[in-house]
DNA sequence: CGTATTTGACCTGCGC
DNA sequence: GCGCAGGTCAAATACG
C-alpha cells in the first residue's frame, strides 16, 4: 500500500498528496456531487504555502472525505516527517520536499541502525573486558607457573641410592626413582657389567615387555627369561594374531604390542577416603573379590557397566598401614563416551597408556629414548610422592598419590571422606611436567657416574621435546577444561609415611 | 522379578 | 611338578 506525504494548504480546505513521482491535489468536487476526487495540483494562490504535514495512504485517502484525511494527515504530524514550508507554486520547491522527505525517513531508519550500532558497540566493549580480564588472569598463572619452574630449578638434583631395581634420586625435597637400567642399549649393557658385580636384576619385566628390541640384545640372560615369561599370558591371548610362541630363543618381533600394552597399562590412584569407592563418574559392577597376601583388607574387582563390553576393570583395596586411604587401580580404555565427570579419568588413564605405549615404539636413535621409565620420570622428577611409575608390578602401573601434599601452591584441603578430582591430580602432574621441562642439573650431577648424568640429561631432553607426551598431556588438559566440573575437594594436607610396595617412600626406605 | 553383590571354584602365571 | 597368589567366572544370595 503507497503512502504518500498529505500536503495542506495553509488557509485552505484542499489536500495534496504526492508520491515519488507525481504531485495531485485532492479535493472534493462539487462538479462530481462533492465526492472526493484527484487530480493534479493545481498552483496554489499567492501567498500560500504547501506545508507538508505527515504520511497518509495515498490511495485510500481518495476516496475518503477531505477532513476525515486532513485529520488523519494531523494525527501523523508527530512522525516528525514534514513541516517544512514550501511555496506550492514552485513545482520544483515540492519535489524537493518529496526528495527530503525520503531522506529524513532515510534519516529515522538510519537512526534505528545507528542505536543498534551503539548497542552492538556497548556489547563489544563489553566483551573486549571479558577477554581483557582472561587474558589478564592466563598471564598471571603463566607468570605464576614461571616462578615454579625457577624455584624447581634452585633445588637441584641429588643422587641417593641404588636401590635393587631403581636409583633413588631427590630434586629439591622430593624423591625420584630412576629405572636408568632401560634407558638405551647403552646403558642396559653397562647394567649388565654392573650385574656380574652386584648379582641384581635391574630390568622391570614390565618395560622388557615393552621394549623388546633392547630385551633382544641380552639373548640368553636371565631378565629375558623373566620377560618371556611375563609375556606368556599376553601372548597367549594374541595368539589369534599370530604371536610367536612363548620361550622361543628366536628373537620377538621388532613390533610392540599395543593392544596388549594398552590393556595392561595401569593407573593406581591413592586417596584417603572413608567411603568403600571414590566416585569416577563411571558405573561399575563388582565381580569378584580377594584376600591379597600381606593386606588384611579384601580387594575388590570392579568392571565398567556403562557399555556392553567395556574393558575397563578396576581394583580397589585399602591400604594396608593406612586403613584410610583407598588405592584404586584403573586399567584399560573405555569404548563407548564418557559423561564429562568421567572424561578426566579416561583421559588419565588413556594418556598413561599412550605413554607407556610410546615407549615400547622402535626407536631410529638406537636405544629407544622415550620408553616407559622416561615416563617415570616425566611423572616423578618433582613429585614422586605424587605420580610413580611401579617397578614390581606385574604390570606398568603410574600411581598417583592424592595423600600427600606435593607443593605449597597447589595444595588443596580434602575432607575425609571426598577424594580429591581428577581435574586437581591431572593439574598436578601438569605442573609436574612444567617443572621438570624446567630442571637443570645441579653441582651435585657431575659427582654422579657419566652414565646417569647424561641418562638424565637424555632424559629431561626428551620429556621436553616428546611429542607423545605433549599429545597426552594435551589430552589431559583439555580434558580438565572441557570436562571439568568444580570441585574444591583436594589432595590431603598431612604428610604420610607412604607404605604401599608401589610408591615411592617405601621403596626409599 | 530383575539387578547387584557375594563367594567359592577355577584358571593362569610364576617361583621354587 | 607343585604350591602359591592374582585374577576371573558363575551360581547362590541379597536387595529394591
Amino acid at each position: 500500500m503507497e503512502k504518500g506525504w498529505g500536503l495542506a494548504l495553509e488557509n485552505s480546505d484542499r489536500v495534496g498528496f504526492f508520491g515519488s513521482k507525481s504531485v495531485f491535489e485532492y479535493s472534493q468536487s462539487p462538479r462530481l456531487n462533492n465526492r472526493s476526487t484527484m487530480f493534479p495540483a493545481a498552483p496554489p494562490p499567492a501567498g500560500e504555502h504547501a506545508v507538508v504535514l505527515g504520511e497518509v495512504d495515498f490511495f485510500s485517502a481518495k476516496k475518503r472525505p477531505v477532513d476525515e484525511v486532513k485529520k488523519e494527515i494531523n494525527e501523523t504530524r508527530d512522525l516528525n516527517i514534514g513541516l517544512q514550508l514550501v511555496t506550492a507554486s514552485d513545482r520544483s520547491k515540492v519535489d524537493d520536499v518529496s526528495s527530503d522527505a525520503e531522506d529524513r525517513r532515510a534519516k529515522i531508519e538510519m537512526g534505528q541502525i545507528e542505536v543498534e550500532l551503539e548497542r552492538m558497540k556497548a556489547e563489544n566493549q563489553r566483551l573486549k573486558g571479558m577477554v581483557t580480564h582472561i587474558s589478564n588472569n592466563y598471564t598471571t598463572l603463566q607468570m605464576q607457573l614461571h616462578r615454579l619452574m625457577q624455584h624447581q630449578q634452585n633445588e637441584g638434583i641429588h643422587f641417593v641410592s641404588q636401590k635393587k631395581k631403581a636409583y633413588m634420586v631427590t630434586v629439591g625435597s622430593l624423591y625420584m626413582k630412576l629405572s636408568l637400567d632401560i634407558v638405551c642399549g647403552q646403558i642396559v649393557e653397562r647394567k649388565s657389567e654392573e650385574k656380574e658385580e652386584n648379582g641384581v636384576v635391574l630390568v622391570p619385566r614390565q618395560f622388557l615387555e615393552l621394549n623388546k628390541q633392547i630385551s633382544d640384545e641380552q639373548s640368553g640372560s636371565s631378565s629375558e627369561e623373566r620377560m618371556v615369561s611375563g609375556n606368556k599370558r599376553i601372548n597367549e591371548r594374541d595368539e589369534s594374531e599370530g604371536s610367536a610362541p612363548n620361550k622361543s630363543p628366536k628373537p620377538a618381533p621388532p613390533e610392540p604390542l599395543p593392544d596388549a600394552t594398552m590393556r595392561k597399562a595401569r593407573v593406581s590412584v591413592r586417596a584417603r577416603s572413608e567411603a568403600p569407592m571414590i566416585s569416577d563418574g563411571c558405573q561399575w559392577r563388582k565381580y569378584g573379590q580377594k584376600m591379597a597376601k600381606g593386606n588384611p583388607c579384601p580387594r575388590a574387582y570392579y568392571r565398567c557397566t556403562m557399555a556392553v563390553g567395556c574393558p575397563v576393570r578396576k581394583q580397589v583395596q585399602r591400604c594396608a598401614e593406612d586403613r584410610t586411604i583407598l588405592i584404586t587401580t584403573y586399567e584399560g580404555n573405555h569404548s563407548h563416551p564418557l559423561p564429562p565427570a568421567a572424561m578426566s579419568m579416561a583421559s588419565t588413564t588413556s594418556s598413561a597408556a599412550s605413554m607407556l605405549l610410546a615407549g615400547s615404539m622402535p626407536s631410529g636413535d638406537g636405544g629407544g629414548l622415550m620408553n616407559p621409565s622416561f615416563l617415570t620420570r616425566a611423572m616423578l622428577p618433582c613429585s614422586s610422592n605424587m605420580a610413580t611409575i611401579s617397578a614390581s608390578a606385574p604390570f606398568p602401573t603410574i600411581t598417583l598419590d592424592l595423600t600427600h601434599s606435593p607443593s605449597p601452591h597447589f595444595q588443596l584441603p580434602l575432607a575425609p571422606a571426598t577424594p580429591p578430582s581428577f581435574h586437581q591430580v591431572l593439574g598436578q602432574v601438569v605442573q609436574n611436567q612444567s617443572k621438570f621441562s624446567g630442571l637443570q642439573m645441579s653441582q651435585d650431577m657431575s659427582q654422579l657416574r657419566p652414565s646417569y648424568a647424561d641418562t638424565l640429561s637424555a632424559a629431561t631432553a626428551a620429556i621436553t621435546s616428546d611429542p607423545t607426551f605433549t599429545a597426552a598431556l594435551a589430552a589431559a588438559i583439555s580434558s580438565i577444561l572441557g570436562g571439568a566440573q568444580p570441585n574444591n575437594d583436594g589432595a590431603a594436607a598431612a604428610n604420610h609415611n607412604n607404605a604401599d610396595v608401589n610408591t615411592i617412600d617405601d621403596n626409599a626406605q
